[in-house]
DNA sequence: AAACCAAACTAACAGTTGTTAGTTTTTATT
DNA sequence: AATAAAAACTAACAACTGTTAGTTTGGTTT
């Protein structure tokens, strides 16, 4: 064990065969065996499948919340809040490639705390259209369609998790500095 | 039987079941009993769960190949090219929405198929990098950064089918205008 | 009326699923 | 060395999986 207890293990090689397969076709026999004991055995340490998805999808969706609260009740202009919500994606995704996976596609198989899930994702959601729509009261932004801004810009951050496992040398820093560029200013000349 | 024949309902069908929970968690009990029939009688019309998974990628992705081969051999200058390509994408999805889901989250699950497709999207990508790389060069756009660029460009794309069922009252040329304003310009005042 | 045929049906298959119960092995503590 | 606790094991379960075989239905053509 290298870190962590074998129950975050577990999780944590259950959110990559997630991002692989995708939650339904990954079975518990499956994901024993990527661990080298047997399916019976991970109930020593978990609860049920659907516990696995829970505790991935949960805890990543309350990072965002709780960096959406700071960036919120900051003091700063809507554009420096943008550039901080960028650096918030890339910074949860690059530490939890596998999570954003099952985030991002499994959700829906979660039962008990979907409504839950469902409620952050909104919330945050509309969080974010809103420092959009009062940066564009401020003039700060150009634009009059904050709906089809949020759905770009948001499309893209949440796709990090696909692309940043490509770029092997990767500064999150430095990539949050490019996406800033590119998502604020464009590509025009 | 609305349009089409059975085999085409039944595919239409699945698309629309495969995005809701996605391939794997979707079994040949629910299409069918979402058509008003048994299982078996799935049978009479299609070969395999497989092949009506092949069926709706392959089509879709061999769309956008052809797609592609048309806008790269237009002699316009690389900015209409990507407004072409935005246009390209939103048609598309606009027309097969649930396909899109697959096509986006399913592919891995293609068994005999997945080189081909593997091999459209990659070829699909080469040809999309290279007209930013040529914009570039002709200093039509700026920016040092044609990865970062595809893939941001490229995640909103994708994720067109997420988002238009939201917007009912929705002209596909007016997205696609907002959307190339967006991608291309930016939002910065 | 007879024959035909597409498309539905019932019944069943062999394999897989998540999970439980009970047992043995390994590790840590006294 | 003895004991307790943690974590592995085997065996099995009931339900579900994609799919096949063989049969019945209902409409269309001879």
């Amino acid at each position: 064990m290298q870190q962590g207890n074998r129950k975050e293990q577990i999780i944590r090689v259950a959110a990559k065969l997630f991002k692989e397969k995708g939650y339904s076709a990954v079975t518990m026999r499956d994901l024993a065996s990527a661990l080298g004991i047997k399916a019976a055995s991970l109930y020593n340490h978990i609860n049920s499948k659907q516990d696995i998805l829970k505790s991935i999808i949960i805890s990543i969706a309350e990072e965002f919340t709780e960096g959406m609260k700071v960036i919120q009740t900051s003091n700063k202009s809507c554009i420096d809040k943008l550039e901080q919500i960028i650096e918030l994606h890339v910074a949860i995704s690059s530490q939890n490639i596998y999570g954003m996976a099952s985030l991002n596609n499994d959700w829906m198989h979660m039962e008990e705390q979907l409504d839950y899930y469902l409620k952050l994702r909104l919330d945050y959601e509309d969080d974010f259209r809103n420092i959009i729509i009062e940066g564009i009261t401020s003039k700060e932004i150009i634009g009059e369609k904050p709906d089809v801004m949020l759905f770009s810009i948001l499309s893209t951050l949440r796709s990090l998790y696909l692309w940043i496992p490509k770029k092997e040398d990767l500064n999150p820093k430095e990539l949050a500095l490019n996406l800033n560029t590119i998502l604020i200013y464009g590509i025009n000349k």
